[in-house]
Formats: structure tokens, sequence, C-alpha cells
DNA sequence: ACAATGACTGAAT
DNA sequence: AATTCAGCCATTG
């Protein structure tokens, strides 16, 4: 079972900042599979298990809904966790997605 | 091997 | 801005 691709995901989502998310295929992208944002999402299943704590969380859709919060300890942990970041949260959605967002390819490369 | 599924995305309506 | 449609691709039945 290669898990190669699943650890570069773990990794990128790990070097989210605190108060900021990103998206399936923003990662999937900057990994090299812009068009595998639902494995990415697939490889998030698995990422409650892994030793470092995966701030899945911080992972939203294009749309900045939180379509992944049912695979969560609870529908609502997810959103619970972003505000406790700063993050505000309407109807599942985050607010000022936007101004949140992180791109690995940009933020990872201004130093 | 075929069909269905999904933590998605972008375009069209 | 919200909803729908079609495309994508690895996993699973």
């Amino acid at each position: 079972m290669e898990k190669d691709f699943f650890d570069q995901v773990y990794q990128v989502v790990r070097l989210i900042p605190e108060g900021r998310v990103t998206s399936y295929g923003t990662i999937g992208k900057y990994l090299g599979a812009p068009r595998s944002a639902r494995m990415v999402g697939w490889a998030m299943n698995g990422s409650h298990r892994q030793d470092p704590p995966v701030p899945a969380h911080r992972v939203v859709n294009s749309q900045g809904l939180l379509t992944g919060k049912i695979h969560f300890e609870t529908p609502f942990a997810m959103q619970e966790r972003l505000e406790a970041e700063g993050i505000e949260v309407k109807k599942d959605k985050v607010v000022n997605f936007r101004q949140l967002f992180w791109d690995p390819s940009i933020e990872l490369s201004l130093d």
C-alpha cells in the first residue's frame, strides 16, 4: 500500500498556519495532481489516524464549504475548531474564505 | 472487467 | 449567489 501521495498531502496540510484554510484541489495541484482533488479528499479519510496530528479541519472545498465535517468525530467538531482559530463559519462555509485562503505554491515561495 | 462511489472542481443555468 | 451538470480519478463491490 503506497501512501507516498498521502504523506505528501498530510505534510502540506500540517503546514497550513492557524486561522488559514486551503482546498483539496489546491493541495493536489501543489503535489502535481490538479485533477485528483477527490483523491486528496479520499486521502484525508485516513488523516485522523496519523500519529502526527493533521489539521484536516483547515481543509475545505473550493467554495470554502466544510464538506468533510461529516467525517470528523462529530459533524460540528470541524466548525468549532475553525472558530477556535479565529475563523468565522456561517452555514457550513468559511467567512472571508478568500482572505483566509492559503496557497502553498504562493505562501511557501515568498519565504 | 464493469459499475458505483466519493472530505472535488469549474462551468453552465 | 445558489443549484445543477459534466468531467476526473483511485478505491471498492
